[in-house]
DNA sequence: TAGATTGTTAATCGATTAACAATC
DNA sequence: TAGATTGTTAATCGATTAACAATC
C-alpha cells in the first residue's frame, strides 16, 4: 500500500462519505459532484475533493464522480474488500447485541467465535455460534485465522486479555471497555467508549442554550 | 454559563481527563502535575494546561492540581452534577444492553422509560422499566421531565422519529441509528456509528503494517 | 467549442507545542 | 528563600478553505 500521511481528520470522515455514497448509489444515482455532494452532507467541496485527492484522482473534470466507482474504490480503502474474522470476548448484554448485529457481515465482518470467563453459559450459542471458555481463545484464533477481537468485558479485565490477545498474535482490538489498552505499535485499536460519548452529549446539552 | 469557543477537539478529550481523574481519585492520590499527567495520558503537558484553563485556573503553581477537585470541576463542566432523565425508544439487542447499563446511573443518567414499536413485548421490564408503546412518549416526556432520548432503532424509522421527538420538546439525541439527524440548531445530537467505528478499525488494520 | 467541475496550489484559519514570566 | 509548576503568550504546525488552471 503506498497512502501514507492521511491524517486521523481524513480517516474520520472517510466512513461517512462511504455511507453517502451507498445511498446515493442505492437510491440510483450515478454521478455526483463535490458541490451536490457537499449540500447533502453539509462539508465543502473543497473539503471533499481534498480528501479523496489523497487517495487517487476518482473524479473527472467536467463530469464530477461516477457514483459506484467512488463507492466502490472507498471500500477498498477501507479494506472492506477483504473479509475480516471476529472473535467476541464478553457475551454480557453489550456483546450479545454485537453478536446479534447481522449487517457487519454484509460488510466483511464475519464472527467466528465468543468467548467468555462464566462457565455457565458455555456451550450456548447466540445465532448458532457458541461461547467457549476462554482457554480455548488461543487455538481458535490460529484455527480460524482470526484478525479482529470484540472487546466487551470489564475494564478490570480488559487489560489483562488485551496483553494475552496480542501475545496470541491479535492484529485490531474493537474495543469497549473503558479503559485506554497498552498495545504495540503495530496493533490496531479503536476504542468505543460509550460513557465518554454519553459525557459529551452531556457537556453541549449544558452549553446548548448559551448564546452562541 | 460563560463558557463559550471551547473547540470540539477540547470537548472530545475532556471525558478522557474525567476518566484519568477519576482513576487517581480512586488510587488515593491527591495532586498530579500536568507533567506527571501528561506521561500517563500520552499527551503533551502543555496540552492539559490549554485544555483546562479554557474553563478556568484549577491549578496551582509549584504544586499541580488537586486530583478530587479537579475531578469534581470537570464533573461541572460536564454537567454530570445535574440528574438527567432519558428514554430509551427502541428495546433490539443493542436497546437492551444500554437499558441494562447500570453505570449511567452512576453518572446520573437515569433511564426513565422504554418505547418500542412492538405491540408484543410492551409491559415486558427490563431492569424493572416498562416497555411501552410509542404513542405514549409526548405525554410520558411530560410527565418525567425527559431531556434526553437514546434512539436504537433502525435507521429508515429513526429520521421520522427523530422529528417528532424534537416536536415533543426533546433536548438532546444520543444517536445509535445509522444516518445524520436534521435537527434544529438548539438540540443536541451525538452519535454513535458503530458501523463507521468498525471501518476506521479495518482502515487502520489495512494500513497497519505500512512502514511509516 | 463552451460549460462544468476536478485536481492542486496558495491563503487562511485553528489547534498544538514551546517557552517563560508569574507565583505558590 | 529556592524549587516547582502553573497560566499564558508566542511560535509552530497542520488542517481547512479559497482560488484557479487543467481538462473532460
Amino acid at each position: 500500500m503506498e497512502t501514507k500521511d492521511i491524517s486521523r481528520a481524513i480517516i474520520e470522515r472517510l466512513p461517512r462519505y462511504y455511507r453517502y455514497l451507498g445511498e446515493l448509489k442505492d437510491s440510483g444515482i450515478e454521478r455526483i459532484s463535490s458541490k451536490e455532494l457537499s449540500k447533502r452532507m453539509h462539508v465543502t467541496a473543497s473539503q471533499i475533493r481534498q480528501d479523496l485527492n489523497h487517495f487517487g484522482g476518482f473524479g473527472q473534470q467536467g463530469y464530477g464522480y461516477n457514483v459506484k466507482y467512488l463507492y466502490e474504490e472507498i471500500a477498498k480503502i477501507l479494506g472492506l474488500h477483504k473479509q475480516h474474522n471476529l472473535i467476541l470476548i464478553g457475551a454480557g448484554h453489550l456483546g450479545q447485541a454485537l453478536a446479534n448485529y447481522v449487517n457487519f457481515e454484509r460488510r466483511g465482518f464475519v464472527l467466528k467465535g465468543i468467548f467468555d470467563i462464566d462457565t455457565a453459559i458455555h456451550g450456548q450459542k447466540i445465532r448458532g455460534i457458541e461461547i467457549r471458555p476462554m482457554e480455548e481463545i488461543e487455538a481458535f484464533m490460529r484455527d480460524h485465522a482470526i484478525d479482529i477481537a470484540v472487546l466487551t468485558i470489564p475494564k478490570a479485565e480488559a487489560v489483562k486479555i488485551a496483553d494475552e490477545l496480542v501475545s496470541f498474535g491479535i492484529k485490531a482490538i474493537w474495543n469497549f471497555a473503558h479503559v485506554d489498552l497498552d498495545v504495540p505499535e503495530d496493533t490496531v485499536v479503536e476504542n468505543v467508549h460509550l460513557s465518554e460519548s454519553l459525557m459529551r452529549l452531556s457537556y453541549n446539552l449544558a452549553n446548548s442554550s448559551v448564546t452562541d
